[in-house]
DNA sequence: CTGGGTGTACAGTGATTAGTACACATGCAG
DNA sequence: CTGCATGTGTACTAATCACTGTACACCCAG
């Protein structure tokens, strides 16, 4: 989507929790510089593991997060890999239902998970 | 998977239809030393678009041959970040599904999609 | 016995990713 | 006016990725 709002939302959220950009680079274990450059969408976001504490520390959903980062959890690949044309074709078919007929499909399946 | 079998597969493949090493990493644009290596499986396999293009030069499924090297379209991430959290939380149920129950869910797609 | 085709060994490379260290400037508290 | 915390500019870097070129040994056809 937006490719130069990762930067600026972390920022944001930082400042609302009044923590300085150092302790919040220590506690995310990057440094201070990058952290920097990062929030103002000079340099691209981070790893995976680094976005992930981030939306740890920040109170975020790290699914949200990546995506802002233009990345994906990598256990989601992982898992389409187990079935590779099942799930490649149901998320090109998902790409264009409607969020209603989506949720509808959601439900559906945790009706089968609970069904076992 | 296995994440050794992506070149000896393809090898096999090859060698089936009686193409040279030279003809083939020609067709599909790399250097043969490159494939030789990559068929023995002491190279990882290619990028993308060049496993795209072995794909169609041997009649096979993309995605089911991306799964193999251990990759994935580019364009599923790109489809999962456009509702990270309901896809995030549909493919990591999905994970769980039984394959008949799968299919279930791709019918049931299927329906929707033809319902408009 | 040479010339073309086969696959392979060895050695490297250019681009990208994911960062770091150090030094600096500004502001504000005591 | 010192001293400490804040954020930032400059300059790298180490590792990984996705490959390539050159040269070689082998086989077989003519």
């Amino acid at each position: 989507m937006n490719p130069k709002k990762f930067g600026a939302t972390i920022r944001a959220l930082r400042e609302q929790q009044q923590i300085s950009l150092r302790k919040f680079a220590d506690k995310v274990g990057i440094s201070p510089t990058y952290l920097s450059k990062v929030e103002r969408d000079e340099f691209p976001p981070p790893g995976e593991k680094k976005i992930k504490e981030i939306a740890e520390a920040l109170g975020q959903d790290p699914d949200e997060l990546l995506a802002l980062a233009g990345k994906v959890s990598s256990d989601l690949p992982a898992i389409i890999q187990q079935r590779p044309r099942e799930l490649a074709s149901f998320l090109r078919s998902a790409g264009e239902l409607s969020p209603e007929d989506l949720a509808k499909v959601t439900k559906y399946v945790e009706k089968m998970k609970r069904q076992g």
